[in-house]
DNA sequence: GCATGATGTTGACGTTGTCAAGATCTTTTT
DNA sequence: AAAAAGATCTTGACAACGTCAACATCATGC
């Protein structure tokens, strides 16, 4: 492109690249708009045109984040669709995982309410694609596979057990176990799921 | 106490408690260091002496949270003593959400590791106590009951599950339940537990 | 061509976390 | 009892931040 312009060309997205880089550096709470600006070259005011203000820019940093999910997910459970159900609810929730450990900027800022707009309408129906992944598996189980127990609460439990391993382990509660660790450990939590 | 000293006599506490009105009032993102001076009547350095600086405000909070939050489990998990295993698990996760709605300033700090010093002695210990209420419940099970499988696994899923729900529900990533609805659909969560 | 809007800059303001230096009170030591 | 030592609180300063207003530059459509 152009290398001495006054315009940047693709600010948006280099400071969204520089958020991400950010976070993965030095974590959530050293994001900022200056320091974003920074990077990606520009002033420190030239993010609010784009974002309007710190919401605003980590709104669209996390609906970004969600995109890949949803489509992470969804690759997921297509990928072991021939396999029936339970193979696509495990397929979910490794990818789920997977998701939050390799993405992790991503991760924490789609699932902390205080950093962005929940009530942006942009965000609010991408985000809301994402469960509609879970749902559209479970809601395919055969009414002996579901024992008579409502659809939305297999899709609550499943999702709610593995966003809890993740958020825990992101947290540092399960200091102890390495990332590996924390695979296998899912491959028990899913075992005993399956078996009792 | 004094009316007109130099010296607050409780500032301490008084700074944690302003911490958690803050919280309630303006959200978890609101917390400053001089918002709660301002609030217990002092400078804004005064804080420093006590806690060094925010993240060691944050810590002693966390910590607070933490104490409070061991004691409820240990409590509702003695309560149902006699109904045997299954019913104390479920006691502890009621007792875990409920903590996490009714307290919601204490458990927004205590898990989320930017806003505390996770290799904090005090907190470190305090917190891996909470831990240890739901590993002595599922440890004591029967070896029939656990069907052969891993104690921790057991305990794992069962924490991460309350846990992903709370965090899901304080996040708003639950936005069309109500609280009232979220424990009642904790119970089905609970009892598909039981049944699958 | 030129007007209009989008994009980026500059400068300013109030707020925050942190530090250093000093003031006041309490406790311990002598 | 007096003095030293330490704990607690204040004051003042500084850099970084989010945000706003005013202005500069570019791109696009009429």
């Amino acid at each position: 492109m152009s290398q001495d312009t006054y315009h940047h060309g693709d600010l948006r997205n280099a400071l969204l690249e520089a958020v991400g880089q950010v976070i993965e550096e030095k974590g959530v709470g050293a994001v900022s708009l200056r320091e974003a600006a920074r990077r990606a070259g520009v002033s420190h005011a030239a993010p609010s045109h784009h974002f309007g203000d710190k919401v605003g820019m980590l709104t669209a940093f996390a609906a970004r984040g969600f995109e890949e999910f949803g489509s992470r997910l969804q690759a997921a459970a297509d990928a072991v669709a021939s396999e029936g159900v339970a193979a696509q609810l495990r397929a979910i929730g490794f990818e789920y995982l997977r998701f939050a450990v390799e993405r992790r900027p991503y991760f924490e800022v789609m699932f902390r309410s205080e950093m962005h707009d929940n009530a942006d309408p942009d965000l609010k129906s991408i985000s809301h694609n994402s469960f509609g992944v879970l749902m559209g598996v479970v809601e395919a189980m055969d009414p002996d596979e579901l024992n008579g127990a409502d659809p939305m609460h297999i899709a609550m439990r499943a999702w709610a057990t593995v966003h809890g391993l993740a958020t825990l382990w992101l947290d540092g509660a399960l200091g102890q176990f390495t990332d590996e660790d924390l695979f296998s450990l899912v491959q028990g939590v899913f075992a005993v799921n399956d078996k009792a």
